[in-house]
DNA sequence: AGGTAGATGTTACAACATAACATGTCAAGC
DNA sequence: GCTTGACATGTTATGTTGTAACATCTACCT
């Protein structure tokens, strides 16, 4: 299988958007865990946009639909989506991206263009692996990695080359 | 050679300090950059704490042995160290710390303790290498990779296995 | 001395995140 | 049906991190 980590100009978002919801609430029902409407809410947000999302900007997108919710219950809700593993924060942009493979075990990655905004996730076992050796050499017990790289997706190295 | 990334408990700090800013010394003169008194002590302050450092918590230690330095020099001046790398971000921790092997090119890694706090920088050829693999295969053009791993460090995980 | 480029200072504010406490909701057990 | 308890959300205020806009200073060049 060839995966496509960027997703393609045309694919079919709205059935990517129920697909991601639809994993979640199998997710949380199985765990005994609550995916509350605005938990639901603030998922669909970053499903929607594809993208990593501020906080502020996850408020602002859900204010255009509804009523404006509070910062701190927007954050909370993204706690325990993070929790969950449904969604991922990306450190260096102090925004969050819903996750690509959620329910799967990971030590995900990104990779992050610096054109498009877009965040690919990849899930690269090597990557891992080389960390893992470097920890162990200096006996350090991994507990959370974050790996962010910034670059050029394919299609903008392309644009400007 | 063994390399040690995290600090022996009694090392010759005031040497490593006095080293650190040499060296900064000797890069920016040879690249006809500034290091400015601000700048400098900014560097020294970040090499006395030995760890990653807040830029609020810079102008705090700053100001106990002078003048208390606006929030926008301390970054501007975290700028510049950055630029020149003589200076790292740990994003996730929205802190810097003094680079460990300035004037060397890297691709820098760390090792963040969960623990202690301190936090180690590597620079591990497989790491890198793994990384490279994965973005070339999604036609991805690495620019600015961080790498930061949260965990425990050897002497936490033997005081609190 | 005057010009100029770069560094720093002053002030105000934007963006990101959380503390403390009140209230709402829902299901279990009486 | 009511109470109770656990958890989720709302309200308000504030803390933390980072920057914009513009003034001033400094060191060097001519």
């Amino acid at each position: 299988m060839t995966t496509h980590a960027f997703p393609s100009d045309a694919h079919d978002h709205a059935a990517c958007i129920a697909a991601g919801l639809d994993a979640a609430e199998a997710l949380c029902a199985g765990r005994g865990e609550r995916l509350t409407v605005l938990r639901r809410q603030v998922l669909e947000t970053l499903l929607s946009g594809h993208r990593a999302m501020g906080a502020y900007e996850i408020i602002e997108r859900m204010a255009e639909r509804g009523r404006r919710p509070a910062a701190i219950s927007v954050y909370r809700a993204l706690d325990f989506l993070q929790a969950q593993g449904l969604v991922h924060r990306i450190e260096r942009a102090n925004a969050f991206i819903a996750c690509a493979h959620p329910g799967a075990r990971h030590g995900p990655q990104f990779l992050v263009c610096e054109g498009c905004g877009t965040v690919a996730e990849i899930a690269d076992r090597g990557v891992m692996a080389a960390i893992g050796k470097a920890a162990r050499e200096e006996g350090f017990e991994i507990h959370d990695p974050v790996i962010e790289v910034a670059g050029r997706c394919a299609s903008c190295a392309e644009a400007r080359p």
